[in-house]
Formats: structure tokens, sequence, C-alpha cells
DNA sequence: AGATAATATTTGTTTAAACAGATATTTATG
DNA sequence: CATAAATATCTGTTTAAACAAATATTATCT
């Protein structure tokens, strides 16, 4: 009811779709984290700098330096998401990027960052610790 | 050392600006949360369907539904991140979006979703409880 | 079939950060 | 100057999810 003083000059905004809030959160929080930017970062590279190259997951293992268990569970969750697509053949999974607007999201979102790196680097509400940044 | 088996047909990448990473991830870790996006879509529709009405905080407040403290520590947020900007007017704060690249970045992003919503809504990786979901 | 390689899953621990509620701070108004 | 409005900060609790290490599964090769 917002009481009758000032005649709110509030747009009353729909409540818009919540559960598609949702949904668009769990897509950005995907990607917002260094492992699995990372793990795409490298599929990103590895594809603009050879063409197609796919790699499989021993070869991301290596490049990230994370444990194995971490780059399965990732993975799972980048291709589980529809940011990396697998093609397994014998004992090997083949991952690539799935979508060209994934290069499209994530060299808008680094477009962005240039723009701000200071703040968010500095941003102590999200994850306080975060060592050095150097 | 890998073993000298195989020959290791990696592309070894460069190890990336580890700081980078981190860097970005906070960005979208910071569009990663469902009260967050609902805040800054409250700004983007009301800029989209008005021209240029900012909101004050009060405002967001009774748009979103939640509680004060939480928007506050959001809107913080947003704005320390260059999400959105803040003008400060007697007892009040008005918000509105920093950068239009924050409308592309989210309208990208959501056509992303819609090819394939389905898979991030049941990804059990992000996020285990998330009710219904309807 | 046995051995090993590649990937997946499970378990337990730890941590970033979301949240509510209470309180503090700042600015305007009677 | 006292009161109320608007926003900011603090405290304690809870939770999603990252992680390592161990184990399980699946596939290839001799």
């Amino acid at each position: 009811m917002i009481a009758g003083v000032g005649r709110a000059p509030i747009i009353e905004v729909e409540p818009i779709s919540l559960a598609d809030d949702e949904l668009l959160a769990r897509l950005f929080r995907t990607l917002g984290e260094a492992s699995r930017l990372r793990i795409l970062e490298v599929l990103m590279i590895s594809e603009r700098a050879t063409g197609s190259t796919e790699l499989h997951q021993a070869e991301i293992v290596r490049s990230v330096g994370l444990s194995q268990s971490r780059v399965s569970e990732h993975l799972a969750c980048l291709v589980w998401c529809g940011f990396v697509s697998a093609r397994i053949e014998g004992r090997r999974t083949y991952y690539k990027v799935a979508d060209p607007m994934v290069y499209r999201l994530v060299d808008l979102a680094r477009k962005l960052l240039e723009s701000n790196e200071a703040g968010i680097a500095s941003c102590r509400r999200i994850d306080n610790a975060a060592e050095g940044i150097s």
C-alpha cells in the first residue's frame, strides 16, 4: 500500500519471471569461478590458435593445474550448461566450446572488466580473501 | 613429468594471466545471483520503459522484495563493480545502470540461456536445492 | 582375462557470501 | 533541537559449492 504520502513515483515493475532470474543467475554463476573460466579459456585459446582442435580431459588437466576430479566436475558442469560440448572417443573425452555466443559473452565481459578493473579487484563484498591479486 | 609415452600433443597454453581470470570470474559472480540480477533488471526495465529514470533505494526495495539491508549491500556491490552508478540527493540515493555494455551482456546471456534452459535448470552441480523452478 | 589408461563419482572438509534483524549514520522537516 | 526518513553497517547463522583424496567405472591393449 505504500502509504499515501508522496504518490510513490514508482514504475511498479512487473514481478518479472522469477524463475527466469534464477536461471540467468545460474548461467552467470557457471562462469563466476576462476577455475571454470580457466578451463573455458584453455579451450577457447586452443580453438582460436589452431582452428578447431578439441582437447581431451587429461590435456586440460595439465593446462589448468587443477586436480583431475575437479576438472572432471567442472567440465561436466560446463557441458551440462551448454558452454562446452563433449565427444567421447575410446577412453578419452574431447571437449570444445559449444557455441560462438560463448566467445562473445566472455569477450564482452572482458571489455566491461577493462573499464573497471580496479573496482572489481577491490570489491570487498565479493570474496574477501582472494590473495594478493598481483 | 607426464611420462614419456605419447609425446603429449598439448598446445601448452600459456598459464594465462591468472589474476585476470579471477577478476573476470568476480565480474560474472556479481551477476551470478538472482537477487542482484533482479535489482539490475528493475533498473534496466525502468530505464528502458521511461527513458532515463533513476530509482532510489526504497523504490528498489519495494520492487524486488528483499530486506533493505540486503538491497543496500547488493547495490553497493553493483556500484563498486561498475554495473550501476549512484547519485546522492538529499537523504536518497538514486541508482541507474552505469554502462550500456551491461545491457548487452545481460541480453546476450539471455540468448545463450534460451538455447539451453533445460540444461541449466537441471544442472545438479550448481545449487542443488533450488526449489521447484516453476 | 589381467593390466593400465582415462574419466567419473563419492566423501568429508572448508569457505565465500547470502540472509535477517538490530543498530548506526546521515539528512531533512516540524 | 527532536523526530522521522533513507540508507549504511554490523552480527550471527546458514548454505551452496569448491576442493582433495580415495574409489569406482569404462575402455583399450597385450
